[in-house]
DNA sequence: ACAAAAGTGTTTTGAGTACACCCATGA
DNA sequence: TCATGGGTGTACTCAAAACACTTTTGT
């Protein structure tokens, strides 16, 4: 008879101001009381690994995600659970600017969202989580336009650029950045917007997730060399 | 309480004569009782993930790996036993064609390497496993040096052309694939060997996996656009 | 008028691609 | 001598990279 527990574990990111954000929650109870963690728990047996994962995060965060894939499942370590065996399959959430700031904790559960640069010890092993959901969002972002699901439905140009320099963190080239994202034809070009501080206004666009998969399915390939 | 079984399962591929294998075993209980399914089975309370890979590798079939890589988690389908709820981890594992032919069933179980192109059908959901398999296998020779593992220590470069070739479905340029696999420096040229048929002998190669390393650790990264 | 941010084009460079002939061996 | 497979070099093309000034707004 096998003892291991699977649960799910989620690394979600948000963006805001040339900043990368996680989501973490206070852990109640256990070995890891009072410690941040990521938000996750235990699958039950009728649901499915993704179903959990979406069910965890409404009852601890009540935060839904704009996307959200499989990243990996944590079952080497034998004792990263303190209390017996468990294997934990990690996801990676992104959520835009409109979700980054919590309205209620739903269960008493501490919420909060915490400046990537800036986090806390986190409990268990979820820093090597986090670690491995940084990684796949720093590959992915050349080769998927998953960059965008970190944005608002409309965005400032200058807003995609700031984006690719932070989760990079390498300076980029405005004039072949843009000559090279327009170049696509990805963006819907929603008209000047007043600025939203000092400077001249600037255009904003929409992502157009439709044309996004008519290309790919014509063998269009999303690709950011620069940066 | 939770009754979910944690497995794993194996998609083992080997190449030869321009074509790929997949490591397969005969089922001999259960609701798939002589199908032929991937190698795998239950993760004892004990032992890492990637421990059980091994050694239900080795119980079941004796092959060792030369390359091995979890693949992705299969847990989304409640269904996909008909026994009761079971989530696998499957891994991704290359042998070189000196393992391709099989010396002894260890425990009677019946175990085979099938033409890929010529699958029998798998039981459970094991052929969408395997579909995964090949799609990370055929994205990562791309951009990582896995390739190697599916040859011998010592292979004429015609080889790693034909292993090209065949993974990537497609026609490749010879003189423009040789020019770009050897300005990496990857390759220690061995020498010209006997010919193995008719035609003018051809040299051997070895790759050098410290070199890569090294190189890997300076920035380097390995990138075969071409096929 | 000045500071701040947005918008825009051209040239250079190098990697990707296309392409065809000679060489060494076994039969 | 012929069939088979191995080895090699050059020219073209296009996308990536480098690079600086003008425009619009708020203060």
């Amino acid at each position: 008879m096998q003892h291991i527990k699977l649960a799910v574990d989620a690394v979600v990111f948000g963006y805001q101001n040339e900043a990368l954000y996680l989501l973490c929650v206070k852990q109640k109870y256990g070995p890891f009381a009072n410690s941040w963690v990521l938000p996750g728990g235990l699958v039950k047996d009728n649901e499915s690994i993704q179903d959990a994962v979406k069910r965890e995060l409404e009852e601890e965060t009540s935060v839904e995600l704009d996307y959200l894939e499989q990243l990996y499942t944590f079952g080497d370590d034998v004792e990263r659970d303190p209390r017996g065996r468990v294997v934990t399959v990690a996801y990676l959430g992104l959520v835009d600017p409109g979700r980054l700031h919590i309205q209620a904790d739903t269960d008493a559960l501490e919420v909060k969202w915490f400046l990537l640069k800036d986090l806390p010890e986190l409990g268990y092993d979820h820093q090597s989580i986090v670690d491995k959901g940084l990684e796949r969002l720093r590959a992915k972002i050349h080769y998927e336009p998953i960059g965008f699901d970190l944005l608002g439905k409309e965005f400032f140009f200058s807003e995609l650029e700031g984006l690719y320099r932070t989760i990079t963190n390498r300076e980029l080239d405005r004039r072949n950045f843009r000559k090279k994202i327009l170049s696509f034809e990805l963006l819907e070009d929603l008209g000047v917007f007043p600025s939203n501080g000092r400077g001249r206004p600037g255009k904003k666009y929409r992502f157009r997730e439709d044309r996004y998969k008519e290309l790919v399915a014509k063998g269009f390939h999303f690709e950011i060399k620069y940066v």
